[in-house]
DNA sequence: TGAACAATTGAACAATTGTTCATATTTCCA
DNA sequence: TGGAAATATGAACAATTGTTCAATTGTTCA
C-alpha cells in the first residue's frame, strides 16, 4: 500500500468516495461509442451544412446540396453515404436525380441545441 | 447554357428556388466551424466519459478521471488539454493535485440532449 | 535535501478522416 | 440506340487524431 492508497479494496485514487459514485453511475463502453459517434456525426462542417440545408429545406438534391454547400458533387455525395450509414438522413429517387431529406427527428433537436448555443456566443 | 441550367443568373441547379431559399438563410463558413468544432469536443469515447463523470461530481483530479474511465493518466491528460483549449473544462490546482470540472454551461445542455438521444434509442 | 508522486508534455505511431480524381452506374431523351 | 446528365463509388492522398512511451516539471513530506 502506498501513501495514496487508504482504502481496503486495492483501488488506488484520490477521492475514494467520489470515485465509487461515479463508478455507480456509469453507462457501458457502447454506450459512450454510441454517444461519441451521435456527436461525430455533425462533427464536419460539410456535413453541418449539409444538416443545416436540410433543415430549413425538407428534401434537397445532391446537385443543390453542392451548390449551397460551395462543395463538388463528389465530396457531397461521400458525406452523404456517412450521414446515411449513420441513419441521419434518408433519400427518394425520381429519375436520376435523388432526394436526401433528414430521417432522424432526434438529432433535429441535438443539431439545433447546437446551433443556439453558436449563436448566442 | 446545358439542360440542367434555365434560369437567367448562371447558377446551375435543378431546383432554383430551393437554392435561393436556403442561400439567403445560410451562415458563414466562420459559423459552421464552430458548430462542427463544438461537435467535436463532445465525439470521442474517452471525452464523452470525461463531460459525463464531471456532470455527476463538479470537480475530478486527472487521477480519478483515469480510474474512472479506465485509462492512463497520460491519455487523460492529453484529453483534458484538448477539452481545455476548447474551452470546455476548467481547472484549479490543489497541491500537487489538479481538480477539473465543467466550464461551459451551454455544453452541459448540448451533451445532456445528446444523453437523451442515446438513452431514448 | 531527496525520494515519491501527480500531472504535463513531446515524439512517434497506427488509425481514421475528408477530399480529389477517375471511373462506374443508372436514367433520360434526341 | 447512343450520348449526356446525376449520382455513386473506389483508390489514393494529405491531414488529423488518439494513444503509448519516455522524459520532465512541480509539489509534498519524511
Amino acid at each position: 500500500m502506498n501513501a495514496k492508497n487508504i482504502d481496503s479494496d486495492n483501488i488506488q485514487c484520490v477521492e475514494k468516495e467520489k470515485v465509487r459514485s461515479v463508478q455507480g453511475k456509469m453507462k457501458t463502453e457502447k454506450f459512450f461509442h454510441h454517444l461519441a459517434e451521435t456527436f461525430r456525426a455533425m462533427s464536419d462542417p460539410t456535413r453541418t451544412k449539409i444538416i443545416y440545408a436540410l433543415c430549413q429545406e425538407n428534401e434537397l438534391c445532391v446537385h443543390d446540396l453542392a451548390v449551397i454547400t460551395g462543395t463538388t458533387n463528389s465530396a457531397i455525395s461521400h458525406q452523404l453515404r456517412t450521414l446515411r450509414n449513420m441513419q441521419l438522413v434518408s433519400y427518394k429517387k425520381v429519375g436520376r436525380v435523388t432526394f436526401y431529406s433528414l430521417d432522424d427527428i432526434h438529432i433535429n433537436n441535438l443539431f439545433e441545441e447546437g446551433l443556439r448555443h453558436v449563436e448566442e456566443k
